[in-house]
DNA sequence: ATTATCTATAGATCTATAGATAATGC
DNA sequence: ATTATCTATAGATCTATAGATAATGC
């Protein structure tokens, strides 16, 4: 029981603090902040993760698991083009998530960060997986004629790169829709069909 | 004479600047690692930038006269796709600089940040300068297929998607070759002997 | 007068440690 | 014993204001 709550504690404890890095990033966020939000002094809150740097470990961790902890996700067939465009709708609904990450990433690339080596690895695996599953899919070349390595780094670059615009103004900016315009650039045209046919689903894209 | 020595100092402070945001982000430079590396008090900065804010807002005007500054640039020209894949080639020289404003970009999506309107107002402009461009070279549709506006989303998702993973991880991303395969989805096969056709020069990308 | 700088410092924060208190689990 | 929290606080920083000093430009 104890343990159960515990459990409880640091789950929120790390909730909370998704939202003040999405609100300040990590050098913005305090540690009080996140402790006012789950209603503990600064002190309890250190009581869960002894310093700052562990509570972000913590929240890249739990991120870590949920992109490749799912039984599906693992070994490779985690990044499939069609399930990245199931992922962007998904994330179009819920820009806070979407705002914590991408204020990290940008974090990310100043000296000493914490999470700069967590993005690095993780950027190398996701390219790895990409390039495999569009491996699988199409062979040594996609049909807009890159091969699956050079496709992987645009992706990965349209992602993350559609997310700061549509974050700074989300009505300017259908981010599902362009990732789909992107991926019809990647497949060709035809792109919408084949995936329908893959997934037994009927209807169109678009 | 006193006027002129003022605008070097202020240059001075400006690029210090640059170089400890580049380090640290906005949120993490301090004023004094500024001053230190121009080799000024704290205090003595403030006399050229009453405040921390107003730094920062000074740096972001002179980057916006540096893109839209120069007699080519005005009207909608600098970002045609064949300058800007030199300007990615000429950003891949200088990472200081790619970092200052991808650390800027990425702190600019958090509550409150100064460079938020910024980097809004600048995407809006930009995106409707490479519309213009793509709709000058190729009509209501690119040979890739997509309208200009739904190419300059993506093209702009592109250029920054790309300096995070290659400032992550220099070695394992060519930027510029990642961004010539980019403008062929968009323009189609034989998109490199347009550009040089245009250009009235001879040769071959890629 | 104005400009360029400096010393001193107020006033806010922030992280993290020390040590106490109360409740829970053997 | 261990777990969950708290109060108190040390030790660092940070921004920005106040006020002094020296040099430059009319």
């Amino acid at each position: 029981m104890a343990r159960a709550r515990s459990e409880e504690r640091r789950a929120e404890i790390l909730a909370a603090a998704l939202t003040v890095i999405a609100e300040r990033g990590y050098r913005g966020a305090t540690l009080g902040a996140v402790a006012e939000r789950v209603g503990l002094s600064q002190q309890g809150l250190l009581h869960y993760f002894p310093t700052k740097e562990a509570l972000l470990v913590a929240v890249l961790e739990d991120r870590d698991r949920w992109d490749t902890g799912g039984g599906a996700a693992r070994g490779g067939g985690a990044w499939r083009p069609d399930l990245l465009a199931s992922l962007v709708e998904y994330n179009a609904m819920r820009p806070g998530v979407v705002q914590t990450f991408s204020a990290l990433l940008g974090e990310s690339v100043t000296e000493d960060h914490p999470a700069r080596e967590f993005f690095t690895t993780r950027y190398v695996q996701v390219r790895a997986d990409m390039a495999a599953s569009l491996r699988a899919e199409y062979g040594e070349v996609l049909p807009g004629g890159l091969t699956p390595e050079r496709a992987a780094v645009l992706m990965v670059a349209v992602l993350d790169g559609l997310q700061y615009q549509w974050l700074l103004d989300p009505s300017a900016v259908d981010m599902p829709a362009a990732f789909r315009d992107f991926l019809e650039l990647l497949e060709g045209p035809g792109a919408a069909g084949r995936a329908a046919r893959r997934d037994g689903e009927a209807g169109t894209r678009d």
